[in-house]
DNA sequence: AATTGTAAGCGCTTACAATT
DNA sequence: AATTGTAAGCGCTTACAATT
């Protein structure tokens, strides 16, 4: 229906006007009588007239493009965040790419480099284990981290921001809340994959200031953390059923994530121990799964959404604005309790859904 | 460490050559000097050089840019094909825009007319339910469409090819596999969202096709579809409720996707109805869920990473070679026995997962 | 013949000059 | 003063010419 390829040159010939006019009036900047306006506007329609980003980019060295990084979108956790980021960038007039990295350290390099040929305006870096101060992002483009580790968020260049909850204090009130449930030996599950247990890292620091506040002492045969290398259910699920053999004793579990959580849970099930009563567990992320799950698991809901706005509204101003402070936005979260954490369990397969 | 923008013509100028020589160099391609081309590497290297792909793209008019639509990413089944694909194009040198259009016909739109400003070098269309033959996709830039609905291929203008199961005769399978189980009244369900009831829908083409097949009438009070606006799960969900409500009988449902059945689980669930004995469910696309709902639910594997694979490799086809063929592939698919339609279920909270 | 350089072109933006 | 046009520049590719 249009011609292959009509540049703003053909429509200034067509119009009669100067290539100058014509950008002024695609973009409405420029005073241009309002006739003109009118009529080459009318023009480039009917030409089928689309214009070249690219040439746009060459010309004006921005591309209302963002790079959004993630480790793995097959989570739930993170698609959700990035579906949401992604469309409300959209709205904003950004087009995003989406990178999966699989936290793997050379992909999440190459991604980089190929983002940085493509020019991006910003950046959304949603998770990813490894600390953000080792990463190699230019200074020259803005970014927004979400939930991701940080330790020294002193040392950053350029302009970025932060994004997410205090996961310190939310492993901390999963541990206590199991405390408060009666629980004595709490075990902390975690997916190996890229997380090392130390007290730098937040989620387990949580979890000994928990033991610590409430009169508990750490067990080392209850830190549930190894290297294997598959799904994080199924490893999860391997690691609980390791420390059962090894008869280590848990009357409750604080899991690093649904997923884990559901490794535990179909672990425990396959034992036939009462989840719930001899052996509570919470999760964390509010994923699907948990809510599916027979018994359903007691998890956190880590305000996703609230994260994604938080993302965009921050990185905008960073992109527009050019600001060069360091900003830090924590979101709130919640427990949602559900049958793990709540005793004996009636009427299980059947019961409806809370 | 590097200088803000470095161009080849910086290259060339601190290199005492020409910029074609530089631009050779770091194409690998014309003829230059093993030494010059050596030095000049080094010489990019060591500046920090950084290419910049928009003015490639001027010069050249490829951009290793794909664009993925799909209507969801939420959805496993979606999200797993993109995320397959994405993957599979990245090791082939192309980065992917993913756009989800919600099944929105304006933002799809929108989305198609940003992807062209983008000039990307294909298209992936991964479901959707519109007819492909509506969109409006211009001839100019070959696509694939993956598990589309698609009634008149041969009007197709431009290099394309559909990739995705026969859809009509799995659904045919569906519905002899819970008559082959005893099911005499077996019930269609489907999310209203974007789907019509005609014999020219496959999925429901093929419910006709078995009824026929396994001497069955068609009770229109057994299709179970209405315009209702929420998860396709609660639709499902409410679908069911509002049947029973009014005692229509049913011992059998096929269920368009997994989140369908899952909504038809939980309602039968809730009302003490015998899932697998008193009422039979099928469902759709092996998505988590129905491996860990309780019962577990039956369901087909439609091999989406071989529809990714493919998909690929035909896209890239298509943008390499400039074929105008039309392709269709094919991939085959399997059910998967599970407990919706084992019979009496014994022991069920606890037992192992099949 | 092998290697290297010149210059136009890709499709825009925008400072500034020129016209009305 | 309001409107419009000129021309350089953004960073590449590539046909072709020029050099060794």
């Amino acid at each position: 229906m249009s011609n292959p390829k009509v540049s703003i040159y053909d429509i200034a010939h067509a119009g009669n006007v100067s290539v100058a006019t014509v950008s002024n009036v695609l973009n409405g900047k420029g005073r241009v009588s309002p006739a003109t306006r009118e009529r080459i506007s009318a023009l480039a329609q009917e030409m089928g007239y689309i214009p070249s980003l690219a040439a746009k980019t060459l010309g004006k060295n921005q591309t209302y493009t963002i790079g959004i990084i993630t480790p793995d979108v097959s989570n739930e956790f993170f698609s959700n965040i990035v579906l949401e980021v992604e469309t409300q960038l959209y709205e904003h007039g950004y087009t995003s790419y989406i990178c999966n990295t699989g936290n793997d350290p050379l992909r999440e390099n190459k991604y980089m480099q190929d983002l940085m040929q493509r020019n991006v305006d910003g950046l959304v870096l949603a998770g990813g284990t490894s600390d953000l101060g080792a990463s190699s992002i230019p200074s020259s483009v803005p970014y927004v981290a979400i939930d991701r580790n940080s330790s020294n968020s002193s040392h950053f260049k350029g302009s970025c921001a932060l994004v997410g909850n205090d996961v310190r204090s939310m492993t901390h009130d999963m541990t206590c809340f199991l405390a408060q449930h009666g629980c004595q030996r709490i075990a902390f599950l975690i997916s190996s994959k890229g997380w090392v247990i130390a007290p730098e890292n937040n989620r387990y620091g949580g979890y000994l200031d928990a033991l610590n506040d409430c009169g508990m002492h750490l067990d080392k045969n209850l830190i549930l953390w190894g290297p294997h290398a598959m799904s994080s259910r199924t490893e999860a699920r391997r690691l609980v059923a390791d420390s059962l053999s090894e008869d280590i004793e848990m009357d409750g579990i604080v899991a690093m994530g649904d997923r884990v959580a559901l490794g535990a849970v179909e672990e425990l099930r396959a034992r036939d121990i009462a989840i719930g009563t001899d052996v509570k567990i919470i999760g964390m992320d509010n994923s699907p799964y948990a809510r599916i799950c027979r018994p359903s698991i007691t998890t956190v809901d880590r305000g996703t959404k609230r994260m994604a706005n938080e993302a965009v509204r921050v990185l905008l101003g960073l992109i527009e604005k050019k600001r060069i402070s360091v900003l830090n936005v924590t979101v709130p979260y919640r427990i949602i309790e559900r049958e793990t954490t709540m005793g004996p369990i009636q009427n299980l397969p059947f019961n409806v859904d809370r």
